[in-house]
DNA sequence: GAACTGGAAATAATC
DNA sequence: AGGATTATTTCCAGT
């Protein structure tokens, strides 16, 4: 085995320590046919889309409310006081769309999980009485809370904890979150029931505790306020509807906090990126006061929503202490509520355990998976799921904790399944779209470049990212014209793992003379989203020029629960789009795409190697074909290392490519691709390179795939084309370069998930045709290897053995390291992937 | 004056 | 444990 003497190359890799490789995307939603009783997702063209996670109890009541009460509801349903354990029924859409075969009902026990805090409890009673007299938008409080509920009191000492969460709860990372975010369309996985049957092998993993479902209730004395904002944050999106199209300066109501003091305001952008109040602070305060660390920080938590902000963040804000209380309780959850759910944080660890009365189910998290109790979230359960289902239930004893089923997952996106969602219904952010689906087409004309430095909350914003040009990245929706739609944005991951909001950034919404697009934030599942109006008189086309990215502290972050991302060295970024074409049967199609990675980082962006595009993807064992890689901070001692992984994640093989000097320049390197270890292979093998400046500088891996001799023709046109064929010319233009996302990308597949296994996603990504991988800067992408899978080729080692533990190694680790916080713990690790299949 | 920038000092995290 | 190095975060000054 050679190595390569890259210092580099002693980095830990985060995914050996934490296993994450494991932690498969989420699961895609199927296509759907309309059932109103799921989750709400109000879309509306034109305008911000409220999205609200159906109540369960709604199936109750019957047909579906009007457009405010899901909306309410939801909120009443997220954050009502109570611990709630329930059976649920799920009713799987059938084949085609639901309705039309007969009604497959799984038991599919779920946990309707809210908490109550001391003060509230007194005021329980009372509580549930005005919440009844509210009708259809409390109508989570019409049961009665009798055996139905446990009533279980926050721990404050939990809540005051420096390992609170932080608003910002990251999707990105947290195997509960990001992929719970995904629950939610779950149910929507299927649309046959033969598949339903067939893979009702649907498990659950285990995962962390720390980031489980439940969404802090706003308790006591907050609950007024929280209601006023809800329906504050409701009219707001109202105004905003009817304003966008006038005016892009809508003026929001004033916010509303128990504490007004300027001081301790808590803006979007302290509401996302908490710190905690009992942590000292890591800087002397700045005598600009930028840094606010008081008791007051502290004292209104929760009832200031996030989402409220209907201005532009503004530059520094206040740095009020921004407890999970805040952030959980934000309304802004509740609108976003599908996607959004609740945080575990505001469920006192301590205290989660099952009503015997109460069937054992496991509630994802942010998906609102079991949400729904009418099963349109909830999946399917294998056998060994069912029955440690079962275990639950009959274990549901409050006086244990909930046994940990051995090995869950759930159900897994078909392979090529079309962006088509259900209005109400929207898929995660962590969801893998595809950028174009029929004469529709999400296309970014011009990206942002490739360094953008991301601003603190102590300072003033630092301006829209641009493009290379010097104006702004431009989103264009080609083949829709009828009608405005929102353009959404978000900061997205550009590791190598699949794509998923950035749990260390978030876009930032810039207003003023020089922003002539109007915008719109939102928050779903804590990530902020920024909705941009793409209009027919535009030709559905917009220039991102009002959306900066704000750099949250690493320290906050990852002190959340559940929080596994690292932040160190993880300052790359992308910007993602996504817009949900409305049709007319009331679905919509769902496209996505997204940028190149920006580096965020000052420091990274002065002196980390970083790769935009290789002339080729792929080449033949025997190696020796010239390989030109674009990018940046190229310097004379760039080394360009080629390396697999193996199934433990660690470098197996390794070896420095020859640089070709003379034909290297400045933002370019050529490099004679070096001979793979073995000429022997049958298959194609996916291993990686990256650039290397030195001890800790190195770009990002970029994959790259050897072919197996016997292959090369008969696979090289597909996996170059339609990217570029390959080039042996020292220099081409950029443009015609192989674009080198990063390995994450669900339009460039996912690596380790999707290349490196035969997650359904990846195959969907891989076979689709319509689920073209998205070609940022108009260049052709990497090959997939789903692709090369649905040729018969085989996946790389990596893919056919993860080196992630299994469901229930990864329970136990996981439950091993949140036990250090809780006493009880049940999370669901959802893991779209096979790989523990 | 506010927003935006570039630079770098101060601080924290790792080695 | 302590110094060196690296990375992050805060602060300053200029446009």
């Amino acid at each position: 085995m050679t190595t390569a003497n890259c210092p580099g190359n002693e980095e830990l890799d985060f995914r050996l320590i934490f296993g994450e490789d494991g932690q498969q995307p989420p699961l895609g939603p199927a296509d759907l046919e309309t059932d109103e009783n799921t989750s709400f997702y109000i879309l509306n063209v034109g305008q911000p889309p409220l999205v609200v996670s159906q109540s369960h109890s709604l199936q109750r009541h019957g047909g579906p409310p009007p457009a405010i009460s899901p909306y309410l509801q939801a909120h009443h349903k997220t954050y009502e006081p109570i611990y709630e354990l329930q059976d649920s029924k799920y009713t799987p859409t059938g084949v085609g769309g639901g309705g039309n075969g007969p009604p497959k009902t799984f038991e599919c026990p779920s946990i309707q999980i809210t908490s109550i805090s001391p003060s509230c409890q007194q005021e329980m009673e009372t509580s549930e009485n005005e919440m009844r007299a509210k009708g259809p938008d409390g109508d989570y409080h019409d049961r009665p809370l009798s055996r139905d509920h446990l009533y279980l009191p926050l721990d404050h000492s939990y809540r005051d904890s420096s390992l609170s969460p932080s608003p910002c709860s990251s999707l990105s990372s947290r195997s509960w979150f990001s992929d719970a975010s995904s629950c939610e369309s779950i149910s929507h996985v299927y649309d046959d029931v033969d598949s339903e049957l067939n893979e009702a092998a649907a498990r659950f993993t285990l995962g962390s505790p720390l980031t489980s479902p439940g969404c802090s209730p706003q308790t006591g004395p907050h609950e007024e306020v929280w209601q006023q904002q809800q329906q504050q944050q409701h009219h707001h999106h109202m105004a905003f509807t009817h304003s966008l199209s006038h005016s892009h300066g809508h003026s929001l109501s004033p916010r509303q906090s128990p504490c007004h003091s300027p001081r301790t305001s808590v803006t979007d952008e302290n509401w996302l990126s908490p710190r905690s109040p009992s942590r000292p602070s890591s800087r002397p305060t700045s005598p600009c006061g930028k840094r606010r660390h008081s008791s007051a920080d502290i004292c209104y938590l929760g009832s200031l929503s996030p989402h409220h902000s209907p201005t532009a963040t503004p530059g520094p804000s206040p740095r009020g202490s921004v407890t999970e209380d805040t952030w959980i309780g934000s309304p802004s959850m509740g609108v976003s509520s599908f996607q959004c759910c609740p945080s575990e944080a505001d469920i006192p660890s301590k205290t989660r355990k099952t009503s015997q009365d109460c069937s054992g189910a496991i509630q994802s998290g942010k998906g609102d998976l079991g949400m729904d109790d009418s099963g349109n979230v909830s999946p399917l359960l294998d056998s060994p799921a069912e029955e440690a289902m079962h275990g639950l239930k009959k274990d549901g004893s409050g006086e244990q904790f909930l046994s940990v089923p051995s090995h869950f997952t759930w159900n897994k996106p078909k392979p090529g399944h079309t962006p088509i969602f259900r209005a109400s219904s929207l898929p995660p952010l962590d969801w893998p779209l595809p950028n174009q689906y029929g004469q529709y087409e999400l296309k970014i004309e011009v990206h942002p470049k490739a360094h953008h430095r991301a601003h603190y909350e102590t300072e003033g914003s630092r301006g829209a990212v641009k493009a290379t040009s010097g104006g702004h990245p431009v989103v264009k929706l080609v083949g829709y014209n009828e009608k405005p739609v929102n353009l959404q944005m978000f900061i997205g991951t550009a590791d190598d793992r699949y794509l998923r909001p950035h749990a260390f950034y978030q876009v930032h919404r810039i207003t003023g003379k020089t922003v002539a697009t109007a915008s719109q934030e939102i928050i779903i599942t804590s990530t902020k989203v920024l909705e941009i109006p793409l209009l027919p008189e535009n030709n559905m086309s917009a220039s991102i020029d009002c959306a900066g990215i704000l750099k949250l502290r690493n320290s906050d972050i990852e002190l959340r629960k559940g929080e596994t991302d690292i932040g160190r060295k993880n300052t790359r970024v992308r910007v993602v789009f996504r817009v949900h074409i409305p049709q007319p049967n009331g679905k919509v199609v769902s496209l996505q795409t997204v940028s190149i990675p920006v580096e965020c980082s000052q420091r990274s962006a002065q002196e980390l190697p970083q790769v935009e595009k290789a002339s080729i993807s792929s080449c033949p064992v025997s190696g020796g074909e010239e390989m030109v890689i674009i990018g940046s901070n190229f310097f004379p001692e760039s080394k360009v290392i080629f390396l697999e992984k193996g199934p433990d994640g660690r470098p197996q093989w390794e070896v420095e490519a020859k640089i070709i000097r003379e034909k290297s320049q400045g933002s370019s390197i050529m490099v004679e691709v070096p001979p793979y270890h073995s000429k022997t292979v049958t298959s194609a093998v996916q291993v990686q390179f990256y650039v290397c400046n030195g001890k800790r500088k190195r770009s990002q891996s970029q994959r790259f795939t050897y072919l197996p001799v016997r292959v090369k023709q008969e696979h090289r046109d597909d996996l170059d084309s339609p990217a570029v064929p390959p080039m042996s010319m020292p220099l081409v233009h950029a443009a015609s370069l192989v674009c080198t996302q990063p390995l994450s990308s669900p339009e460039h597949s996912h690596p380790p998930d999707g290349l490196l296994s035969s997650s359904p996603r990846g195959l969907a990504a891989g076979l689709h045709p319509l689920q073209a991988p998205c070609a940022p800067m108009g260049s052709p992408t990497l090959p997939h290897l789903p692709h090369l899978q649905a040729q018969g080729l085989n996946a790389p080692p990596e893919c056919q053995m993860p080196f992630h533990p299994g469901p229930a190694a990864t329970a136990s680790v996981h439950c091993a390291r949140e036990s250090l916080f809780l006493n009880f713990c049940v999370y669901v690790d959802i893991f779209a992937d096979g790989v523990f299949m």
